[in-house]
DNA sequence: TAGCTGACGCAAA
DNA sequence: ATTTGCGCCAGCT
């Protein structure tokens, strides 16, 4: 239960839907704001569906990387009633500048 | 045990 | 504003 993991994994269990949150929030919550990357690392080795990893982007708003494919993230958060934005690069979370 | 990798973030050019 | 490089933490080989 101390460990990072566990706390991340909490953390992102509290994401509620049609919410996203960046790694660099997951990671301040978990206690370490710099381990963003090990977030990622986390939560790719956790294929549950129990965690809503997929709501975790981007502090720049951009989808990032999913175990199951960028795709089918940015799928799922439309299905949640996520707004997002066509970019060149791809999709990103429409957020008022 | 030590080194490399990675679902990131931020600063500098 | 965009692109490139470096830093950081935890996990894996």
């Amino acid at each position: 239960m101390n460990n990072f993991e566990e706390r991340v994994l909490r953390v992102v269990k509290t994401i509620s839907k049609g919410r996203v949150l960046t790694y660099k929030e997951v990671a301040r919550r978990a206690g370490s704001p710099k381990a963003s990357r090990a977030v990622g690392n986390i939560l790719k080795k956790n294929y549950s569906a129990s965690t809503p990893c997929h709501r975790v982007i981007h502090s720049d708003g951009t989808i990032g990387e999913y175990n199951r494919g960028a795709k089918k993230k940015i799928m799922m958060l439309r299905g949640e009633g996520v707004k997002m934005v066509k970019n060149n690069n791809g999709y990103v979370i429409h957020k008022a500048e």
